[in-house]
DNA sequence: AGGTGAACTCTACATATGTAGAGTTTTTCC
DNA sequence: GGAAAAACTCTACATATGTAGAGTTCACCT
């Protein structure tokens, strides 16, 4: 039982993964199976209709989200008692724009549920779930360097991240860097 | 053959906004031709292939941003030869926040249109054009606003833009204002 | 050991899609 | 008006996909 749950984390895992390289349309059940290194059906077995499969996918995304996010603000929370704030704040820019570079297919699978949410009616709610997930870091990241912030900050600061990114990850721009975010939510924040 | 260049151009109108309606995948020959109202078969004797039909639609959207800017431009030029620069820039400003919601198909359709290139490479290249007409408006606006400008701070208003865009087309964030834009356009640029 | 039920794999099939090419209509030119 | 060419529409078909369900293996209990 313990397997059975390793196996559909390898699923949703590998959904995720052809989520970015080959998009929505190249996650079919069977595309899947492969990437997992799965018998062909076992995606089938685990999630029969394909926005079942997707939905999951999400959660699970959004979970591996939340989970980086968490780790992050332990990670900070270690510096600060250790070496003070600074250095907390320090650690964190560093760990963000890393972030960046390590996350991209996360950041890609995000974009692709994010459009699937808006169209089909099946994934209602996907989007807002990947949203309020992704946003989290941003909204930490912000606190931290921002004088003070508003929502309309923080739209317009989680706004600015995901448009970097999504063209750091279709390879239209330049890997966002601490100097760039820094900035910026010190002006705005 | 006047009327060849119509339904070629109905074509791609209809692609476009099947890419944006639907997404990469919602866009099949028979998709289209039933979008654009026209026989079965159409679309697939204007573009044979489908990466075909793909790279023209882009050309065809790289086109219509590039108009809708010159237009802008044009406009620009008029209300300050008319009533001095402020009132240009006045008028600019509102123009770019209306066609945020003017182009939500024409935004979501470059979108589509860039993760596929960045995957299929018989669409390179097409996301690069696609986010040189993009940035042109984008580098205008920020010329007008801004004290000074640099490579970088274009491209963190490009992303800026692109984020905010991606969130409000997506149902995940609210239509960007003048205010929003010129503030940070200001603050940056 | 053997049976029982769950977990899994494999096969089948209806539908949809890309694509080719045959067939048809329309236009052009004499 | 009619032949020749171009423009268009329709049909066909191989492949891929979602999905159902039959068949198989496996683990566990007695």
């Amino acid at each position: 039982m313990m397997e059975k749950q390793q196996r559909r984390t390898a699923i949703l895992d590998a959904t995720i993964t052809q989520l970015a390289r080959a998009g929505l349309d190249g996650v079919t059940h069977r595309a899947v199976d492969l990437a997992a290194g799965l018998p062909q059906g076992s995606t089938s077995y685990y999630f029969a209709k394909k926005a079942a499969l997707l939905t999951a996918a999400a959660e699970h995304l959004g979970d591996l989200l939340g989970k980086d996010c968490d780790a992050l603000q332990l990670g900070f929370a270690e510096h600060v008692a250790r070496d003070g704030m600074e250095a907390g704040i320090a650690f964190v820019g560093e760990e963000v724009v890393s972030y960046a570079e390590t996350a991209q297919d996360l950041y890609l699978a995000r974009i692709e549920l994010t459009l699937a949410s808006a169209r089909r009616e099946e994934l209602a709610g996907v989007g807002d779930m990947l949203t309020r997930a992704a946003r989290r870091p941003i909204e930490f990241f912000l606190e931290l360097v921002a004088k003070q912030s508003s929502p309309e900050k923080i739209d317009t600061c989680a706004g600015l991240v995901d448009g970097i990114m999504l063209m750091y990850v279709t390879g239209q721009g330049p890997k966002p860097t601490q100097d760039q975010l820094r900035a910026v939510f010190q002006a705005l924040g």
